[in-house]
DNA sequence: CTGAAAGCGCTTACAG
DNA sequence: CTGAAAGCGCTTACAG
């Protein structure tokens, strides 16, 4: 198992280099006989490519870097299996980019698919917006990005991207609050430049709008996208002077932060305090109660996101795009235990 | 921003590409002015090295390879992130291989490393043991691959390791119940062949055994490391016709599972039936009732795997290996409030 | 169908 | 301190 080299290889097939490097790349371009010599060669070496040299030769890495703001958050898992499905089938690998907001410009992101450590690139992650340069970049030669959720920095637009209608969805589940009869809802989401829960934010208050119930002030508050910052977000909501009835949630994993604070300051859910959540994570099923939240198809977000990228990464520099409109997949409603009537005052 | 070489480097800058090459890798060893003027043509056209010539030049990827059962639980995002703290701060990248069982064969992931597509593997996957080829090139040169988690199957324990003392800390879990009054405890573990929780299992049945309690027929269940699996060994344990009153998960996920599927039967935790959990992932502090469980420093194990394959990587070929015991780290039993005495019957 | 040869973009002894 | 040159291991037109 010391590193074979193709030389050794085609020295013992008693062939070229250049016919070895066929037999594997094209082998229909190959007599069978020689196919036959140069495999019993490779098995007899124990001969793998090395991937470092084809890639260099090739131009390509065949790695796609994932870019999100939190790996640990069970709806992005969904998302990553998906993208790992279809990587596989294409052949990639992935390599993973935790961002927090600023920790990583737009810039250096975009530097690592110039400077060719990746062949492309999958946001999944809110940031700072792209500056100039990558603009001037995706102008100039198509810079193989795709965007999975929201795509509300207008920045973004330009890249292609799949996700729900987060504006919508939003709206259907502060809509199912208010036909349950509530009226003072509060919203825990993430950080104000949050691209992942922006959409979100909007669509409650157009909802809210739209059915004539104010929002006052501190009844939107931050929830840091975790479960420790929905807990102090909810024991700020709870603190309100006007105390809303129900919170809408803008993810999951912060509705579960939000449970846990509302009842152990004594709080029932949904009797008390009704909330909802948002992303049906495998943890929704089996909070207590079971969480009523909208279902977004994480496996299936991430597999169409990764088979978009490959058509991008493949188009190369040369069709600069072609049809950049968001590809949208459908959310659903899923009613559980989490929200009931407001109790009567 | 097209593509720009060292070429064009060199000649903007007036000097030739190997002045260029030294400026960025020992700058030391140019005059200043010269790497002034480099520098400036480096600006002026927005060199980027091209990481594939690097890397291929270099003989290393500056990638390392994640073997694990399951990105989606929460324990092992903990350790992914002690794992990308280290590796951010050695420069390096890492690619996740999410692998079941027999997915993929030890040799797989062997001719990973062989092949040059990452310079180094890290295991915290239960898997098939390896073939008698990888041992064979272990031998004869070092493979870089450092086993986090446990080193059950002896053809691992040839590999550093970094890990818990999972027979100890599990016994401890299993005596904690017992001083608590249970004489009827049950266990969710994993599959049979995975080495992630072998040692647990073991652990309990020694503390079981110096307690002269017995384990029935039953009282040992697969659990699959999911949620589902759980919610059905729960049910399995909960219709045995001599049934356990406490019930020990060798991970928190099962543990998730095994509450709510008791609660869905109406049995209360801990008053019926108490629920002892492993891993103190971030869910524990925060399930209802919170988990009493095992606490496991998943960052630190994350970082220090990581920083003793780098050790690994930079030894290479030379000395063969030298101190191959594993590093134990510390656990803590952490009490909240999922056990109890059991009911008087 | 096959081989000789050029070249991908770097790095690094080797001279000077 | 700097440059000319070799070479890392492949792939791929180009001839034949």
């Amino acid at each position: 198992m010391t590193t074979a080299s193709i030389k050794e290889v085609a020295r013992i097939a008693g062939v070229s280099i250049a016919t070895v490097s066929r037999c594997m790349n094209s082998p229909d371009k190959v007599s069978e006989k020689t196919r036959i010599k140069v495999q019993d060669a490779i098995l007899k070496t124990g001969y793998t490519p090395n991937t470092l040299a084809q890639s260099f030769r090739r131009g390509r890495t065949n790695v796609v870097m994932v870019v999100l703001p939190s790996i640990g958050d069970p709806f992005f898992t969904d998302v990553m299996r998906g993208i790992r499905n279809a990587a596989d089938a294409k052949g990639y690998s992935i390599i993973i980019n935790e961002t927090q907001f600023n920790t990583m410009t737009a810039d250096e992101i975009a530097a690592m698919v110039v400077s060719r450590q990746t062949d492309g690139i999958i946001l999944l992650a809110s940031m700072s917006p792209f500056g100039t340069e990558v603009l001037s970049a995706k102008s100039h030669r198509a810079l193989p990005i795709v965007v999975g959720c929201e795509t509300v920095a207008p920045e973004l637009t330009v890249f292609p991207s799949v996700h729900i209608d987060n504006v919508a969805a939003a709206k259907e589940a502060t809509n199912y609050l208010i036909s349950r009869g509530h009226t003072r809802i509060g919203l825990i989401c993430g950080a104000a430049n949050s691209l992942l829960t922006k959409d979100r934010e909007f669509g409650y208050r157009a909802a809210m709008h739209e059915a004539e119930l104010g929002i006052e002030d501190g009844w939107v508050v931050n929830g840091d996208l975790t479960i420790e910052g929905a807990i102090r977000a909810t024991r700020s909501l709870l603190n309100h002077s006007h105390r809303p009835t129900a919170v809408f949630c803008t993810t999951d994993e912060m509705a579960i932060g939000c449970l846990h604070s509302a009842k152990s300051v004594g709080m029932r859910v949904p009797a008390d305090l009704s909330v909802m959540g948002f992303d049906d994570t495998r943890y929704a099923a089996v909070t207590d109660p079971p969480l009523t939240t909208i279902s977004q198809p994480a496996t299936e977000i991430g597999e169409r996101v990764m088979y978009r990228l490959c058509r991008e990464i493949e188009q190369g520099r040369q069709s600069s795009s072609g049809d950049n409109r968001p590809e949208l997949v459908a959310h659903r409603l899923i009613v559980r235990e989490s929200v009931a009537e407001p109790a009567a005052e």
